[in-house]
DNA sequence: TTCTCTACTGTGAACGCTCACAGAAGCACG
DNA sequence: CGTGCTTCTGTGAGCGTTCACAGTAGAGAA
């Protein structure tokens, strides 16, 4: 009976093994490996051979050993994770970095700084250089985790724009206000003139800007401003509920209303349908995000899209850059107007 | 003007910088870090002393390179990544894992493995020994990742029986036979007779289950087994509403449901509704998960929850478990009944 | 005393790779 | 024929750790 390969794993081949098996030294090795400078396309070629004869993968720690990078990034999620574990758009997110950095072969951690214990050791993690950068998700401002890796130097990318931090971070994100904008002028398109909102979380950038799109549009077409027309939500789908009943109480003869999630929106369609109002008849109604919430209300509702997909591979694209050496860089995209029946 | 720490990134202390100021040699510094077996309490008191004053964290890299471990483990999702995005189990198992891995300090890195190229990538990086073991989440039988990486004798943990694999895997799953026998035991109790079924896809094992074990139940209750009573889905909201319709349509005198899905519970009721039919005072409705969706509909449903967060834990414990050389080993958790209105 | 055993500590050699450097070969130019 | 340049290749050192081994000190037994 002879050795047989069942059960534990084989011992990986080395750069050595590659080396002797093209004939070549371990340095014209490694120089194929990264990018193939000042090697002969002859040598190129027995190394790429004998690469493939012996399926050799480079073994990163020892790579990372004497680089010092990492060659993987953090997927860093920090504050109220119920929230965007159960917002579909954060899933999107997930995916999209994952591929996204997938196609550049570096690895995605997942970090979740939930308790005060998980939040020293990620710092902990992340300012040893186990990762050569971080992914941000953190809606709430003044993140201090976000802020000592700004700190210590760490390439940071955010998702949409951090409140707390300095301009040395990077961030991408909607374009909240012209998003904002793009619906209010949908909306008087239609002829509305009393045009209600809910707003998002006030303390959140996105929240300040949707309200801030609404406000010009109506200033520009000079409607006059009437601040019973304005209550805050918290994107919860009650907070829409109860919002839109406090606008129906407040000014009864609104004619739309532009509510800064699909989620919350749903409450208010909600709210209009036990007052009695049909939408959009009665009242026309704007979401913000194009979750599925947006296609799952009835009626579906007319929404802004994000550019969740574009959001994430930029995001990749700015932190790998920033790795590189480049600069801290902000993104804007442009959302799209996704008319349903809602309006 | 002296150097400052703007910019760029400190270079870490090391084992050595460790050893020097606390008087001792690297070797009594590293049995600290591994346990402190065969270190006297004052040499282990003045390597604490060090750490914490030098703010050392051991580099990884270095350690993997001589240890032959990585300390990380892949989560890998292989085959329709819409439906588990989409999926709120899917969102907290991930979530229990990561957590669960931290508390061991184990990183846990996402690996998506959607198109042919990615799957390629991803198999080269787990087999080269990069990650020390890999939870799997793939519904579909004979998955060739999967297969592959269990010849090469990789660790690895599926969630849910896995079809295709021999025993070498491990696995860990909520009990669905159980459940459903639960179920079908409730509707029985609440007096019903004529309890259809929309099952699960028939080739996972889960959805095999279930209606292994609502035909168990019923045959032990001596209740006529009746084919038209049975129609099949794939726990889409779709399948579940026609599904609905070919069973009143078969079987208009039935009296309750059992559904393999809260989201195709959900198609139900839509659908009867719409024929008329009241629940539970005319059928009674059933579902399995524990979703949002089951708090969602209306009338909210009687389900059978799934202990999520123990799968979770239980998966990184046998993961754990196994790369530490123990055997594989399958592990069945218990479901829980939980009533609502439906029923 | 001497020997053995245990508890502890230090040291060199690896792990697999990259990087800097030295050197070789070929070519052009004076 | 030397000199300089470019292109290519090999070599040794070292990244920060762990591991095996050798060695020391002290206690207890012969």
């Amino acid at each position: 009976m002879t050795m047989s390969n069942t059960g534990g794993r084989r011992k990986p081949p080395t750069i050595h093994d590659v080396a002797r098996e093209a004939g070549v030294s371990r340095g014209t090795v490694s120089r194929v490996l990264n990018g193939g400078h000042y090697v002969s396309p002859a040598a190129q070629e027995a190394v790429n051979a004998a690469i493939r004869r012996t399926g050799y993968v480079v073994n990163r720690h020892a790579r990372s050993l004497i680089t010092g990078r990492s060659d993987s990034v953090g997927f860093l999620l920090t504050e109220p994770q119920e929230r965007f574990f159960e917002d579909p758009n954060f899933n999107v997110l997930l995916r999209g970095c994952t591929q996204a950095l997938a196609a550049h072969d570096v690895p995605l951690l997942l970090m979740l700084a939930g308790t005060q214990d998980e939040r020293r050791r990620i710092t902990r993690y992340i300012t040893a250089g186990h990762v050569d950068g971080v992914l941000l998700v953190s809606s709430h401002s003044g993140d201090p985790v976000a802020e000592e890796l700004r700190e210590a130097g760490v390439p940071l990318v955010a998702c949409g724009k951090p409140i707390g931090l300095g301009s040395k971070v990077s961030y991408v994100a909607a374009d909240d206000r012209d998003g904002a904008r793009d619906m209010v002028t949908h909306l008087l398109s239609l002829g509305r003139r009393r045009i209600g909102m809910v707003t998002g979380p006030l303390d959140t950038p996105g929240g300040v800007e949707r309200l801030a799109g609404y406000r010009e549009v109506l200033a520009e077409a000079g409607v006059e401003a009437d601040d019973r027309l304005v209550v805050s939500g918290d994107y919860s789908r009650a907070s829409g509920e109860t919002g839109a009943e406090r606008l129906l109480d407040r000014a009864p003869d609104m004619d739309a209303v532009f509510v800064a999630s699909d989620l919350m929106a749903q409450g208010v369609l909600t709210a209009l349908r036990r007052a009695g109002r049909r939408v959009p008849e009665d009242v026309a109604v704007g979401g913000f995000d194009d979750s599925p919430a947006a296609t799952a209300a009835t009626p579906a509702l007319t929404t802004i899209r994000q550019p969740w997909d574009r959001i994430s591979s930029e995001m990749v694209r700015v932190l790998l850059a920033q790795i590189g050496g480049e600069d801290p860089a902000a993104v804007i995209l442009p959302t799209e107007l996704v008319r349903r029946e809602s309006t």
